[in-house]
DNA sequence: CTAAAGCACAAACGATAACTTGTGAAAGGA
DNA sequence: TCCTTTCACAAGTTATCGTTTGTGCTTTAG
């Protein structure tokens, strides 16, 4: 789970969007597919990236696989992220906690 | 200032390597270059990369020009994170109290 | 046991990014 | 003014990424 990784995950908008659709719920490859008007392997290709890099999880449920957000990843961008801001790290916690309320 | 120009300028290693030379003292472009073994028209490259992705900034100094890092666009990553990061921002926040110390 | 649904693996093509080489502009010193 | 230092811009080559196409595996239904 290097941080290489993790970026190179983020920088594709279209894993952006998957991220954001399995926000909240677990979703399959099928469901994710069709959300983003792209093919099945190339979902799975992004899922997979993504997948090693941290960022989501996957559960069988029978014939479908569902993915879902991981927070381990975030917690890697989150530290380098600190480490690497030199003064607003203040405000990065301001913004946390009014989305916390 | 797109995510997606931001976590691309992040991905690449040498480029976490220089935000990490100019985090806490301005350099110029040959010191970075001497640092990290590179041309130094790889690592102007890098740095106008950064610069539009705005995670650093320059400054005039003669001849020279000193890069420095710049909040901005890691404000943009951590609001990124925050929307995405559903259950562990109390972490984060835990992380970023535990540094300010 | 057979067939269909759901997904992952692998090869190949096109697009994008990284690094090199060469060159020119701006600033300071002799 | 002439030369050196410092850096950015542009073109060309090589590497990497995203997507498609084709195929095989696993699970479920009949």
């Amino acid at each position: 789970m290097a941080a290489e990784e993790i970026f190179k995950a983020l920088a594709a908008p279209q894993r952006q969007h998957i991220l954001r659709l399995v926000r909240d719920e677990p979703l399959s490859v099928g469901q994710i597919a069709t959300e983003c008007d792209a093919s099945q392997q190339a979902v799975s290709h992004h899922l997979q990236v993504l997948k090693d890099a941290g960022l989501v999880a996957v559960r069988r449920d029978g014939q479908r696989r569902l993915y879902l957000v991981d927070p381990d990843g975030f917690e890697s961008v989150g530290d380098f992220v600190a480490e690497l801001w030199p003064s607003g790290l203040a405000r990065l916690k301001t913004t946390i906690e009014d989305r916390q309320t």
